[in-house]
DNA sequence: GCCGTTTTCGGCCCGACTGTTTTCAGTCG
């Protein structure tokens, strides 16, 4: 079991069975709320100049809790908060502490010291802790404003190791920061490399190409694109992508490395690397870094030494491996790890053991049950999304418009849903190897009731519930209204669970650890939303229902045609929470995936 | 701060680039 991948270890006492435990708590995990604390905590240790490896140890616990999936409050109430990888007696005190009283006394000392501005001049590139202690304490430079008007008066080129030319690129630091948009979602950034590294493969002097960091990772949102490629003549690649149509401006162009700004404000970066190492710079390039420390520590054991060129013998400098990513795995006695893994989430330790996950693929989904028609606010006819999910290669779809209470968005009268069903009936007679399944997204009224009695629910194939008002709601109560509706025997999936819009909205106060719970207890199947603002369930919430057992759908919620494609985003999610293909219930064929839907637990 | 098939103390990933320096510190990925 993977929970046993991650927090075991040997003389350590294993942690207790996640499953049968039914948190009582309120609100949302606590997870994320500590990761910012311990961040923060070490970006003030740098500025004041602390020990390097004090720091990185915050770092770390910010970085494990980020991705943690189990609530960690569930897991101090069981006392393992010291079997979590990065957890020592101070650290686990910590926690204890902030659970206990919601604070966190070292922390709220700790920020008296700085002002939170300072903290804030680390987010312009070329100042680094150093730098920020030294404009704070020589020139009282404690936020951003204050640092560019300092720049501009030149009040900073006569400190201490500071010159021209450093004025010049905190500048461009500050600019930088002034137009720096959010990540990009994953959903926008990967089609554009995908068309960049098109666009640069037909040229017959690319060898091999690929894009590497986040993007080949598959995070939700990214922050540029990497793309690395091997030739023997960099200058015409260089050429060719810099005056790409997508581009809009060029930042740097040189031989190894060009950077530009696209027309929709995303940074690209090429670099030309030698064939020998090409695997080498794609692992590095790809990281996660986390993943490429871990990785690097297993190397120095073995006598190994570990860099962007290869892998190297320390003992002879002679280079052992790194033209292919997979020699650089094998040479480690490691099977390869798929990079959607690589976030030092515990996959190392599950390929020395050999229990990687056999990820799910997009291959492998053999239909989308949560897609929209023209009945409700979709864009095409049943019998469109029909033919184009046939030639995608699905064996079938469930139609699953709104339900009469969302008005704005043309929601069903019951009366309407009985004509929808009929016309599904006839539809499926003349089509060929497809089904269309007959469904409702039913809303989840605020009081918790559902928008349709049940008569009329029971004679659909597939019942998705959600929420779509009272997102403020407090915890208790929306959580309620989401477990009601679980409790329904008729109700076989809820989506998007969270209700979260990157860059948008916030979750609502949902209560995930008790949602998943009763998941596993209904038999309810939660859904993986693929549109790219959604992404919900999202990777660290997909391995913690894999934890507790609870069985997903990767749903597109496909207004259009277009729509249809969001399925490899959802794909991608399910892949970086360690899904495999019986955790998803759309990789079913037809006969059993009925089956599973009319048997609720 | 954490951690242990060399260790409960003394380690803790790796390299490039830049600018200000005459040998290196700071920043970044």
């Amino acid at each position: 079991m993977i929970v046993d991948a991650i927090y075991k270890r040997k003389e350590k006492k294993v942690i207790g069975n996640f499953l049968l435990y039914n948190n009582g708590g309120v609100g949302e995990l606590k997870n994320l709320e500590l990761s910012r604390i311990f961040e923060q905590i070490a970006r003030i240790l740098k500025i004041k100049g602390e020990n390097p490896f004090k720091i990185r140890a915050y770092e770390k616990i910010a970085l494990v809790l980020e991705n943690l999936p189990i609530d960690i409050e569930t897991i101090y109430r069981q006392g393992g908060l010291n079997d979590i990888p990065g957890v020592g007696a101070g650290i686990a005190k910590k926690i204890e502490e902030f659970l206990a009283t919601g604070k966190l006394e070292y922390y709220e000392k700790l920020k008296e010291t700085i002002p939170s501005g300072v903290i804030e001049l680390l987010d312009i590139s070329e100042v680094g802790p150093k730098t920020a202690k030294l404009l704070y304490e020589q020139l009282d430079v404690d936020n951003i404003e204050k640092l560019e008007k300092a720049v501009r008066q030149h009040q900073i080129k006569d400190l201490p190791g500071m010159g021209e030319k450093t004025e010049t690129n905190i500048l461009r630091g500050i600019e930088l920061y002034k137009r720096r948009k959010e990540r990009v979602l994953l959903g926008i950034a990967l089609p554009l490399a995908e068309e960049i590294v098109g666009s640069l493969n037909q040229l017959k002097e690319t060898s091999k190409i690929s894009f590497a960091g986040s993007l080949r990772r598959k995070k939700e949102t990214i922050g540029d694109i990497d793309i690395l490629v091997t030739s023997q003549k960099p200058e015409k690649i260089m050429k060719t992508f810099t005056s790409l149509p997508q581009v809009r401006e060029i930042l740097a162009e040189g031989p190894t490395k060009s950077s530009v700004i696209t027309k929709d404000d995303i940074h690209v970066d090429v670099r030309v690397v030698e064939p020998i190492s090409f695997g080498a710079a794609l692992q590095y390039f790809t990281g996660s870094k986390a993943h490429n420390i871990k990785l690097r520590e297993l190397a120095v054991r073995r006598g190994l030494k570990i860099n962007e060129y290869g892998v190297f013998d320390v003992k002879n400098n002679r280079r052992v491996a790194g033209e292919s990513e997979e020699e650089i795995y094998q040479i480690l006695n490691l099977p390869f790890i798929p990079p959607e893994l690589r976030e030092d989430r515990g996959e190392i330790k599950a390929a020395q053991e050999n229990k990687l996950p056999q990820l799910i693929e997009y291959s492998q989904i053999k239909g989308d049950l949560h897609l929209h028609s023209k009945w409700s606010d979709g864009a095409r006819t049943i019998r469109q999304m029909a033919e184009e999910a046939k030639k995608m290669g699905y064996k079938y779809i469930a139609i699953t418009d709104h339900s009469q209470s969302l008005k704005f968005a043309g929601g069903l009268t019951e009366e309407r849903l009985r004509e929808q069903i009929e016309e599904i009936r006839k539809l499926n007679q003349e089509l060929d190897d497809f089904t269309v399944l007959t469904g409702i997204e039913v809303d989840i009224k605020s009081d918790g009731s559902l928008d349709y009695p049940d008569e009329i629910l029971s004679r659909l194939d597939v019942v998705i519930a959600a929420i779509h008002s009272g997102f403020k709601q407090e915890s208790k109560i929306i959580t309620g209204r989401i477990v009601k509706a679980m409790q329904n025997k008729l109700v076989n999936i809820i989506a998007h669970p969270t209700g979260r819009l990157i860059g948008y909205r916030e979750s609502y106060q949902v209560d995930i650890d008790k949602i998943m719970d009763m998941a596993t207890k209904t038999g309810t199947i939660l859904e993986i939303n693929a549109y790219p603002e959604r992404l919900d369930l999202n990777d660290v919430y997909c391995r913690m229902a894999k934890e507790k057992g609870v069985q997903l759908a990767i749903e597109t919620d496909a207004h259009s045609i277009d729509g249809l494609e969001f399925m490899s985003l959802g794909v991608d999610v399910a892949r970086r929470g360690w899904l495999e293909e019986k955790d998803i219930i759309n990789t079913l064929p037809l006969d059993k995936l009925l089956k599973r839907l009319k048997n609720k637990l």
